[in-house]
RNA sequence: GACCCCAUCGUCUAGCCUGGUCAGGACACAAGCUUUUCAAGCUUGCAGCGCGGGUUCAAAUCCCGCUGGGGUCGCCA
């Protein structure tokens, strides 16, 4: 049976590090019929706080990794100081204060890594090694080696910043008699300067990229890509293929470094693939959130402006700057689009305003129509009258095809943006 | 500093194990197409095996050294 397990400590939020940590163990889990244990080392008293430990949790839900069985160290300091009497009672530990820690003995540690294959160690640099604090509380080394061994875990998959701690678990392992599980090492990520991934680098938090309107199937996606690949020239892989293709001996020995780029590029993609219907779900809440959803506002209206804009937009917040003309009453005109405004049109606006306001069927097709004939008329340029027009509108100078944009506002607030234009 | 890990385009990677396919894909970047602007999309382009020795008819691939990067040296995890 494989069992395997992600044990984060809760003295910071879930950050993308931990997260692929998470996903590479539960993918393992998941792909072999076996078993992802949630272990939460809160050993540490003083750092460990519960708003942590919530946060790791609703990340981990929202990522989709689910897990099997759930353990928390604090329950299990008994269990601990159990096995620390019996080294004590062997000989192998001694006491200092309160505290009990164990002779180090001098041989060769062999570990075979199932990434990176044999690695070998001397102990005689390896001080000895504290098991219990004087207050009591396991060292983490201590508690890990004995909550890996009680909960049968057959595989230890953790970062590679854990290749040193190796060697004194598995003298710890050897102490207790206890069975030594495989373990595989994974590579760091690192932030795009090739340094360590801090705060220094941005968003680390998998909150952050909540927040910021990543969805987590993106997220999961581009993580899993990071060290490892389904060698199938293939960016984009659906959870249920990569378990199919995944194991651990195709995992990347090099660390990688985060591209926010390439993150952003596979939520586009995840957003604009995303049925329409199931992203006004995600999106009401960030609307009302802005206010800019009242209980009046047409649900099928929405569904129609999602359409217009979810193969423009990178992440989900972006969708509130690009759309914000459509809910709110005074747009804002950024000092770019100002710039394109040109001559005054106003004249020319409000005999459009009032051939529009008499239509019947507001739709793309026939607004561009009343506006082609008009600028036949008038004798001008389509395009003298679309980029202000766009402007005056939206408040920007950019955006989806005009008569789209048109229709998506409705007609009164077309009409009256029209109509109020101003040139100066 | 000691110990350990690592090394293919700027970035993520395929290829390495089982030497021999113009070193393949993606992001980014550049150009073009499309167009009503931007984005998207499509097409094309740019760009890489860190260096030096071996082994071999043949090395990105196997071996050694160097260099470079990273990690660990807590009664933190």
């Amino acid at each position: 049976m494989i069992r395997v397990r992600f044990a984060p400590s809760p003295t910071g939020f879930l950050h993308i590090g931990g997260a692929r940590t998470a996903l590479f163990n539960w993918m393992y889990a998941r792909s072999q019929g076996g078993k992802f244990i949630l272990r939460i080392e809160d050993t540490d008293l003083e750092r460990s706080k519960k708003e942590y430990l919530d946060e790791i949790l609703i990340s981990m839900k929202w990522l989709g990794l689910d897990w099997d069985e759930l353990y928390l160290q604090s329950d299990r300091f008994e269990i601990y100081r159990g096995y620390a009497k019996k080294l004590l009672d062997q000989g192998l530990a001694y006491q200092d204060g309160t505290a009990v820690i164990l002779k180090m003995p001098q041989k060769q540690i062999k570990i075979y890594d199932l990434i990176r294959g044999e690695i070998d160690f001397e102990t005689e640099t390896l001080k000895d090694q504290v098991l219990l604090k004087s207050d009591g509380s396991p060292t983490y080394s201590f508690a890990c080696v004995i909550d890996d061994a009680l909960m049968e875990i057959s595989h230890v998959i953790r970062g590679e910043d854990h290749i040193s701690n190796t060697p004194k678990q598995i003298v710890i392992y050897e102490a207790l008699g206890l069975k030594i599980p495989k373990f595989a090492h994974l590579p760091l990520i690192m932030g795009t300067d090739g340094a360590r991934l801090s705060k220094r680098f941005g968003a680390v938090a998998v909150s952050d990229y909540q927040k910021e309107g990543f969805l987590p199937e993106a997220l999961v996606n581009y993580l899993m890509l990071l060290g490892w690949s389904p060698g199938s020239n293939q960016e984009k892989v659906p959870m249920a293929q990569a378990l199919k293709s995944f194991s651990i001996k195709k995992i990347n020995k090099a660390a990688a470094a985060f591209s926010l780029d390439k993150l952003k590029w596979l939520n586009t993609q995840y957003i604009k693939e995303l049925d329409t219907v199931k992203l006004v779900e995600l999106l009401l809440p960030l609307l009302k959130e802005k206010e800019f959803w009242d209980d009046d506002f047409d649900r099928k209206k929405l569904e129609n402006i999602i359409d217009l804009y979810k193969g423009r937009i990178s992440t989900l917040n972006d969708f509130l700057d690009w759309t914000d003309y459509i809910f709110i009453e005074k747009i804002i005109v950024d000092s770019e689009a100002k710039e394109k405004l040109g001559a005054d049109r106003s004249k020319e606006f409000c005999s459009l305003g009032e051939q529009l306001e008499k239509l019947k069927d507001y739709q793309p097709e026939i607004i561009e129509k009343v506006f082609r004939e008009l600028v036949d008329e008038l004798g001008l340029n389509a395009k003298d009258l679309i980029h202000p027009m766009r402007v005056v509108l939206t408040g920007k100078s950019v955006g989806p095809g005009l008569f789209e944009t048109m229709a998506v506002l409705g007609k009164e607030k077309t009409v009256k943006r029209l109509k109020e234009a101003q040139f100066n």
